[in-house]
RNA sequence: GUCCCCAUCGUCUAGUGGCCCAGGACGGCGCCCUCUCACGGCGCAAACAGGGGUUCGACUCCCCUUGGGGACGCCA
């Protein structure tokens, strides 16, 4: 059998960290199997969705990477074909009218907790004679679900999963208005899609006793069910805004790459021996649902920024100037440089050693782009008092005379330096650091003169020497 | 409150009755490398929630307790 599934966010938020792992648990099991991967919006809920939500989450998709099957399947469009079914369950005498206003609900709910029961809707209408429905009232449909025995969800996660059917009232599969209530539209979407693995937060797991209980009573195939557990924030609760629920588009904003990400998400909750750095190929072969744990896990920065640091430094020095541009360009607040740019380029191997995003990337490569005359920290200001200036004056004449200009001559220059004035190659390099950058802390120094070129190196040490 | 689920180092996890006085990774600490900072290497501290069973033998199976989570909408 060939796998089918789906990603069912709804547009009224953005896609967050959690939605966006169940996604890519969906994507790697299809494409694991060679299967198809649908996308659909829920969006039902006409109140709450947004065109920017939806924006946001064909954004969050592409930029990780996974991609679906198909054109996207919009669920409001198909609001007719729920309400058929509804009324094909009425006409089967699996459903039936309930008049009940939200008024008496409320009461049914008081009434149901106070006994401490969980059945909420107490079936007033459920074999009464509609003959004695109020006039002037639009009823809802409700599913007659079976009121004894039991009902089984065998998940693929979380094993068999059991509940007593008196647990469970009649839902509301058709609203008052006409249209169809979450449990039914999914069902039924399911089924037309002919989704064979339904992948998804196992806060779901309560709902999928009815939507079984509908299979069911439609004749349709329940299709197997996964219900993965949820991320939660550092704290141990259930991720919110102040943790790490934030949309997805936060965490590329935090310089993240998204390799890193899906890599992070992938071994949270799943797990391959002791593998840790799983690339994408890798993950595909790998995935499968047997392996997925079925205790709530914590989002933990500390390790996705390891793995990020990780994945930068495997990265191509190109492809990382160009992520890091517009971080960077959003210090200067201008364009870059020729020059600069090239900098950047040499500087990069030891530059992506350094850094564990792309915001600290950019951080680390500021030297290259800081105007003249440097401003030094407190660190740098230190290295350049005292006898550092006379030194820094002969290095100064030492490389003028170096070419061609890179790391490996400006190095073969300084060291002779060093050793014929009987120095400490660290006597030389904090101060040149100091002038160079401004700082006491930097790449290697002579990648650093690499970076910045004979002329600006030489400009910046006459800056620190004339102002001294 | 009711129902459902979960429970190994601070965190993510390996472990499917003996290979485990519990392994890996992140984080922490120490040392080495070294022009600073990193990277890298080496090492240290750190866990089977508690109590009962079952068994020759339990991290692994069962029960209870405790703790955590989720669901209880004419939201999805």
């Amino acid at each position: 059998m060939s796998v089918v599934t789906r990603f069912a966010p709804s547009p009224t938020g953005f896609l967050h960290i959690g939605g966006a792992r169940t996604a890519l648990f969906n994507w790697l099991f299809t494409r694991h199997h060679g299967g198809r991967f649908h996308l659909r919006i829920e969006d039902t809920d006409r109140a709450r969705s947004t065109e920017a939500a939806i924006a946001a989450i064909f954004e969050g998709m592409r930029w990780l990477g996974l991609d679906w099957d198909g054109e996207v399947l919009f669920q409001f469009a198909r609001a007719a074909r729920h309400a058929e079914v509804a009324r094909r369950l009425l006409a089967e005498g699996k459903a039936y009218y309930c008049y009940c206003s939200p008024a008496e609900l409320e009461a049914m709910r008081e009434q149901a907790k106070a006994e401490g029961r969980s059945m909420r809707y107490n079936g007033y209408w459920r074999d009464r004679d509609p003959g004695e429905a109020p006039s002037g009232v639009r009823p809802v449909i409700r599913f007659k679900a079976p009121q004894s025995g039991e009902t089984v969800i065998r998940d693929l996660v979380q094993g068999a999963v059991t509940v007593a059917n008196e647990q469970l009232d009649d839902l509301i599969i058709l609203r008052a208005d006409g249209t169809p209530t979450y449990n039914l539209s999914v069902v039924v979407d399911d089924h037309d899609m002919g989704i064979t693995h339904v992948i998804r937060g196992d806060d779901h797991l309560t709902n999928t006793f009815r939507q079984t209980q509908i299979y069911r009573a439609m004749g349709w195939d329940v299709p197997h069910f996964s219900h993965i557990p949820l991320i939660h924030g550092a704290d141990g609760a259930k991720l919110s805004k102040r943790h790490g629920a934030l949309g997805i588009e936060a965490y590329r904003a935090m310089g993240y790459l998204p390799e890193a990400l899906r890599n992070y998400l992938l071994r949270l909750g799943w797990s391959h021996g002791d593998d840790e750095v799983i690339g994408t190929a890798q993950a595909i072969a790998w995935f499968d649902l047997d392996n997925v744990g079925r205790s709530p896990s914590r989002f933990d920065f500390a390790k996705l920024e390891h793995l990020n640091g990780l994945y930068i430094r495997q990265s191509g020095d190109e492809a990382l100037v160009a992520a890091m541009l517009p971080f960077l360009e959003e210090k200067t607040g201008r364009p870059l440089t020729e020059r600069e740019r090239t900098g950047l380029l040499i500087a990069m191997p030891s530059l992506k050693e350094r850094a564990k995003t792309l915001i600290e990337l950019a951080d680390k490569a500021g030297f290259v782009v800081a105007a003249r005359p440097l401003a030094y920290d407190a660190a740098a200001a230190k290295q350049l008092a005292g006898e550092a200036v006379a030194a820094l004056d002969a290095v100064r004449r030492r490389l003028a005379e170096v070419a061609p200009w890179n790391a490996a001559t400006t190095e073969a220059a300084v060291r002779a330096f060093a050793e014929a004035s009987g120095l400490k190659l660290g006597k030389l390099a904090q101060p040149l650091r100091a002038a160079l950058t401004g700082q006491a802390v930097s790449p290697p120094i002579f990648d650093v003169l690499a970076a910045l070129g004979r002329e600006e190196t030489l400009a910046r040490l006459d800056d620190a020497l004339t102002r001294s």
